[in-house]
DNA sequence: AACATGACCGTGTTGCAGCG
DNA sequence: CGCTGCAACACGGTCATGTT
């Protein structure tokens, strides 16, 4: 494998690493950040023999070397990325050791735009982190995206009935709903219509499924689902209450729409089968298109602030006002 | 000899059952 | 109800074997 380095023990190749000789005989083995052309970027683990020989040639070199080859290493995938690692007839070259290393380094440049990218993957996925950035990175644990909505999902239910107590599902007891959440074990006499609504969106490059669950899809509509449910019964004269209602018309209406989604990765989006991702919030855009809701008044709805009042003013019922951060803690602790 | 591939083994983690 | 121990599983790491 020929390529040039990005990180040696998580140092930039930029800031000049120094590498601790001491520190790498006890942990056995460098690890490397490497990039081949412009495929991803790779980690490298070269142990004992390969390792000593790395650290030996990479000090002899007066600046700090780049390019690196090294041969036979067993390819292995880490956590779904692709990792290389040593093995004891590995061997190591660098710059102008040999004549792949100095081709590819007189390739690199002519390519300086490749070698001084910076690859977001090697960034986040560091081996070590301060306590702080742990923090921060949980907070940051939604990320944002920008989509339009194109259809809703049909074929499974646009909502459940959810304990009144804490939203966990309820199934249905002979005379009663009872909570399915064994920490609340409510009894509940009539459940609460909330969100579980998937929606087909897509960008500039992909195509998705998101789920709404409870307070996103009321943010979405702008109005909570146990509302759409009752007024569609009350319509129909409470006839077939037992039955399911249709995906009301403030959901239909929202697709065309493009909204800025605060989407959550769990396990369950991690495991592969299902491509659909869970979102938590929704923000509005600086220009939202021309929606169908009529009351709803955008003019001034840039920030997340002011989306969060509307929705409140529609809604009244929950003073859902609240910081974030409550309602995370409230959720975790419900769906536990 | 160097290389490529994959099998196997040990360890860590997680889920479940049984017991206090 | 909670804790502990066990088993199953997944993953990382090493090693063996076949090929060039």
């Amino acid at each position: 494998v020929v390529g040039h380095m990005k990180l040696v023990n998580g140092q930039s190749i930029h800031e000049a690493p120094v590498l601790d000789e001491v520190e790498i005989a006890k942990a056995r083995r460098v690890l490397i950040h490497v990039q081949s052309h412009d495929g991803p970027v790779m980690k490298l683990y070269l142990w004992d023999q390969a390792a000593r020989e790395f650290c030996k040639k990479f000090k002899s070199y007066e600046g700090t070397p780049t390019v690196l080859l090294v041969t036979t290493v067993n390819t292995k995938t880490l956590g779904g990325t692709l990792a290389l690692t040593s093995m004891s007839s590995s061997r190591v070259f660098m710059d102008y050791d040999v004549q792949p290393t100095i081709d590819y380094f007189s390739w690199l440049g002519s390519n300086p735009d490749i070698a001084e990218q910076v690859n977001a993957e090697v960034v986040t996925k560091r081996e070590t982190m301060t306590i702080g950035e742990i923090f921060s990175y949980i907070e940051q644990e939604s990320a944002k995206c920008t989509a339009t909505i194109d259809d809703v999902v049909h074929g499974s239910s646009w909502y459940y009935i959810a304990c009144s107590g804490c939203h966990s599902k309820v199934s249905k007891g002979p005379t009663s709903l009872l909570c399915t959440n064994k920490k609340c074990g409510k009894v509940n006499v009539s459940g609460v219509p909330q969100y579980l609504s998937k929606i087909s969106v897509y960008d500039n490059s992909d195509q998705a499924v998101f789920v709404l669950l409870g307070d996103a899809g009321r943010e979405l509509t702008g109005k909570p689902a146990s509302e759409l449910v009752r007024s569609y019964f009350e319509a129909n004269g409470n006839e077939g209450v037992n039955l399911e209602a249709p995906i009301p018309e403030a959901l239909i209406s929202t697709i065309g729409q493009k909204h800025k989604f605060c989407v959550k990765v769990t396990e369950h989006n991690l495991s592969g089968k299902t491509r659909s991702l869970t979102v938590t919030k929704i923000l509005s855009l600086d220009t939202p298109p021309a929606t169908a809701s009529s009351e709803d008044n955008h003019t001034t709805a840039t920030s997340e602030e002011t989306s969060q009042n509307r929705v409140d003013s529609a809604d009244g019922s929950k003073g859902a006002c609240c910081s974030s951060e409550l309602e995370r803690a409230k959720r975790r602790k419900c769906g536990n």
